[in-house]
RNA sequence: GCGGGCAUGGCGGAACUGGUAGACGCGCCAGACUCAAAAUCUGGUGUCCUUGGACGUGGGGGUUCGAUUCCCUCUGCCCGCACCA
């Protein structure tokens, strides 16, 4: 597939940049003289940038290549203003693809990872990236997860980690519980199999406690792409509704002395209500199947439907009568029917509502198929209230949308807005409800059945309960010993590892032997790259609070939602416990694309390597049979559309491979890998060498205080760039920053050196542009640098600066536009009066063939931008 | 269903707060060099008709001297959430 360009076994040295012996010799300098160490101290202001570090997965693959290459970029950028840059890199090393290859292949998880780790460091080697890997860390290791350990301790202690008793995915086959990500049509992803709903004890951290905060505060995420705020947003969806109290009678109509607490959002139509209906998982559904087995059984059925999207996408509407009835909060005497639904959850509000039919769809469709009342009682303004309630009563569809109240005694006539706090008011007046505030947001479960994680630092005692570990036992450490043989939790069927004594009491007690769930490890992390080898402590607090926040976070954008929220969770929890005082940890996010490619299917529908397909063309074959081109999708080991980077890197280097990334696309679109892509990239490369090459021979000096007219819009043209180009890396506009160099790099190929301080220019525009490049290019441009007779390295080099005086030309270049139609361009003096554009724009004979010798009707000037002429 | 985004040449994409649409690159075409090819270099390349024009930023409409940009509407694709009461 990728043929290596010819001409690196061609070219003579002195005409091929070669890229073997450069980036090796660059990427030993860098290290030698400690450049991407952190200064500390340093006189410097602070800049931390940061990739989500990876999952030690075997091998790096594009999506990596491309996540750290624009991390670099503003890494370096940032380093050559003066900034003081925390760029580090560690891995995130829990994880199930360990236990998955210990189970395949027999290898311990542990040693499964570091191999892997051991590997991809090399890896990242030859990218030339500026990390500072002296602050390496990894989260599978015990001098890494024991502060985990303390600090859940200590969210125990003030309340922000509790243990309950909940509804969980489990899967029969593999004995475990599964995140919901990992059920997929209500089967377990890898076992396939129907996943059950099962009542687990599970750790779990109080997220919620922070919803309101969490989200309020996103609107000060300014540095935040808007769909990550908005996504997070929904995610803690705040709805204001009311608490309403509804008394519970029997099937006799006798008071239970029971009552029956629901969550609405609409307390103006409580008048409409024509059944409440409760969770299959609702206490009350439990106990009124005690005596009605056909009740037991939808239950049981409800719970077996499992929680999946595409199940309850599908799932049909169903409802179970208890015989119990509800007493209505307002209207004295009237009950309405208690059922159990399979649509209502559990887990959102008091897992109970009312049913409204004549203003909620759901429940619409509901009290149709069991031929519940349907009442009217707000219709909208300015309709005649008897006739619409006449029609909405007749037919199936709801009136969701605003109106005013009708049929509802003391509320009619106020619209909805009043209506609720009406409807609340009298709530509360009543003991019988209260005004309140939903979240979508739930807790955090934090419980894994797995052996690959941190241990839960717990133990279980028959007579003191649940016993923190002691500090000065922690950390719990991970038994070498396990066996993967035998499906479920290596930890629990361990011989001797959960049995301990109870720290409280001495007794014979038992471990936690359920582990942190693994987005647990990445929640701080962060935190701890500010002081990565303390001991005794997670972080230090003036470190952390010197470093953080992140100013750039930079990852993909799925994890808009878990990592980010959870790590905003965590900043908010540690502070909570005084580990620091901050609530934000990253001031600025950005979300890169993924990297594509084509797919390629032989006609038996399988799939096949990029390499192994001839292109010629539009057409492709695999061994001289046709086959099918598909569209371009995000590389995947299951499509085989993947690119090894390590065979880009050998073929073409690092620069080359950088520069494709950075100039393809914007980054945070998708990028399409291709061939031809990355070919231009070594082609330009190769280019600026060449020239670079031919400024060489320039001897260094001042540029002459008097340029011929034809240099002096070179280096109007250099500044211009220096100027564009600085402003597209502050914006991510890496694309746009490659096309501007492009453009001066074919200025000054095409320049007269020959005119008076042409050779200055040309020399200083080199310089510049291997100045303007180096964060992208690093290796190519530190050689230019130094072949230009530099003695210092370009990495140390501070950025270059434009004289603003030299950013626009005297004259301006404008279209000249009758009726908005463009029809010539004039060049004038940019500090010309108005009557001068006027003049210059009405002598093009474009213009006077347009007007056809009638004066103009109106003529309209901006000044520098276009002179538009209205003919009459 | 709800919420959000996007739509520009053969392709990836430029165009700052409304002001010369298509920068930069890929691809393609022609030429130079070469025995030939590769590499490299030069020129061309939105579409349609004849020089000169006309048309052109998903379709339709609007605001404006002027719209890829603002407003309305329709269509298509992508993403997030998904019985949230």
């Amino acid at each position: 597939m990728l043929h290596p360009p010819l001409g690196i076994a061609m070219a003579s040295p002195e005409e091929r940049y070669n890229f073997r012996e450069a980036e090796t010799k660059w990427q030993k300098t860098w290290a030698a003289q400690n450049s991407f160490r952190v200064e500390e101290p340093s006189s410097k202001p602070k800049y931390y940038v940061l990739e989500m570090f990876p999952y030690p997965s075997g091998r790096l693959h594009m999506g990596h290549v491309r996540n750290y290459t624009l991390g670099d970029v503003v890494a370096r950028y940032k380093k050559a203003r003066g900034f003081n840059v925390m760029h580090p890199m560690g891995w995130d090393a829990f994880g199930l693809p360990a236990e998955n290859a210990a189970l395949e292949r027999g290898v311990h998880p542990g040693a499964w990872t570091r191999q892997n780790i051991g590997v991809m460091r090399a890896q990242f080697q030859p990218l030339g990236l500026s990390l500072d890997w002296s602050r390496e860390i990894t989260s599978c290791e015990p001098e890494y997860y024991k502060h985990e350990q303390k600090m859940f301790l200590d969210f125990l202690k003030v309340g922000l980690a509790y243990r309950k008793e909940s509804w969980v995915n489990w899967d029969p086959v593999e004995h475990t519980v599964l995140a919901n990500e990992q059920v997929i049509d209500g089967k377990g992803w890898r076992s396939g199999v129907d996943v059950e709903q099962r009542k687990l004890n599970q750790w779990f951290l109080k997220i919620t406690h922070f919803a309101e905060d969490l989200l309020q505060a996103i609107e000060g995420l300014d540095r935040w792409p808007d769909k990550v705020r908005l996504m997070q947003h929904n995610w803690i969806g705040r709805s204001e509704g009311a608490r309403v109290t509804w008394p519970l009678t029997d099937k006799a109509g006798k008071d239970t002395g029971e009552t029956l607490e629901v969550f609405t959002t609409r307390p103006d139509t409580l008048f409409g209500a024509s059944f409440c209906a409760i969770s299959a998982q609702h206490p009350l559904a439990a106990k009124a199947a005690e005596n009605d087995p056909a009740l037991a059984e939808f239950i049981a059925e409800c719970s077996r439907g499992g929680t999946s999207t595409a199940a309850i996408e599908t799932a049909e509407k169903k409802g179970y009568d208890t015989g119990l009835k509800a007493r209505h909060p307002f209207v004295a005497g009237k009950t309405v029917p208690v059922y159990v639904a399979n649509f209502v959850l559990m887990a959102y509000g008091s897992g109970a509502i009312f049913g409204c039919p004549g203003h909620d769809e759901r429940d619409m469709e509901f009290a149709r198929k069991y031929g519940l009342p349907v009442r009217c009682v707000v219709a909208p303004a300015g309709e005649d209230p008897n006739a619409f309630a006449a029609a909405l009563e007749a037919g199936n569809v709801a009136y969701v949308d605003d109106g005013v109240a009708i049929n509802s005694e003391f509320l009619n006539g106020l619209a909805v807005d009043a209506a609720k706090r009406a409807a609340i008011a009298k709530l509360e007046s009543l003991k019988l409800g209260t005004g309140t505030v939903q979240y979508r947001l739930r807790d955090w479960g934090v419980s894994r059945q797995r052996y690959w994680g941190c241990p839960i630092p717990i133990i279980y005692c028959e007579t003191c309960g649940t016993v923190p570990v002691p500090d000065k036992d922690l950390p719990v450490t991970l038994p070498e010993d396990v066996t993967f043989d035998t499906p479920g939790n290596p930890l629990a069927r361990h011989p001797t590892w959960k049995h301990v004594k109870c720290p409280a009491c001495g007794k014979n007690a038992q471990r936690e032997t359920d582990t942190f769930d693994t987005f647990f490890e990445s929640s701080w992390y962060f935190a701890r790259f500010c002081s990565p080898h303390l001991a005794d402590r997670p972080f230090s607090e003036t470190a952390a609070m010197n470093w953080l926040p992140v100013d750039q976070y930079i990852g993909g954008v799925e994890h808009a939602v878990l990592h980010l929220l959870y790590s905003r969770f965590f900043t908010r929890a540690m502070s909570a416990c005084g580990y620091l005082n901050l609530k934000e940890p990253f001031a600025g996010m950005f979300t890169q694309g993924m990297v594509c490619h084509e797919t390629y299917r032989a006609a038996d529908g399988a799939w096949l390597e990029p390499g192994a397909v001839a292109k010629t063309g539009e057409t492709a074959t695999y061994n001289g049979q046709p086959v099918t081109i598909g569209r371009s999708e995000k590389m995947s080991k299951s499509k085989k559309n993947t690119v090894d980077p390590q065979s880009i890197l050998d073929t073409y280097g690092a620069d080359a491979a950088r520069l494709f990334m950075l100039s393809d696309s914007p980054p945070d679109r998708d990028l399409e890998w291709t061939d031809a892509g990355i070919e231009g990239a070594w082609r330009y490369l190769n280019r600026l060498w060449r020239l670079a090459t031919a400024a060489v021979e320039i001897p260094e000096g001042p540029l002459p205080a008097v340029l011929d007219p034809a240099a002096a819009v070179v280096l109007r043209q250099i500044h211009r760039t220096i100027s564009a180009v600085s402003d597209d890396l502050e914006k991510f506009r890496f694309n746009s920053a490659v096309a501007r160099t492009r453009e001066l790099t074919n200025a000054l190929a095409d320049m007269d050196r020959g005119v008076g301080g042409g050779n200055a220019v040309f020399r200083f525009g080199v310089a510049a542009v291997a100045q303007l490049i180096n964060p992208l290019t690093p290796h190519l441009s530190e050689e230019i640098w130094q072949s230009l007779g530099h003695t210092t390295i370009l990495t140390e080099t501070p950025w270059p600066t434009f004289d603003p005086a030299l950013l626009e030309d005297d004259t301006v270049t404008i279209g000249v536009q009758v009726n908005g139609k463009l029809r010539g361009t004039i060049t004038v003096a940019k500090a010309a009066a108005n009557d001068v554009f006027e003049a210059a724009a009405l002598a093009l004979p474009a213009v006077q063939k347009q007007l056809d010798g009638k004066p103009p009707k109106k003529v309209i000037i901006v000044p520098g931008k276009i002179v538009n002429i209205v003919a009459a």
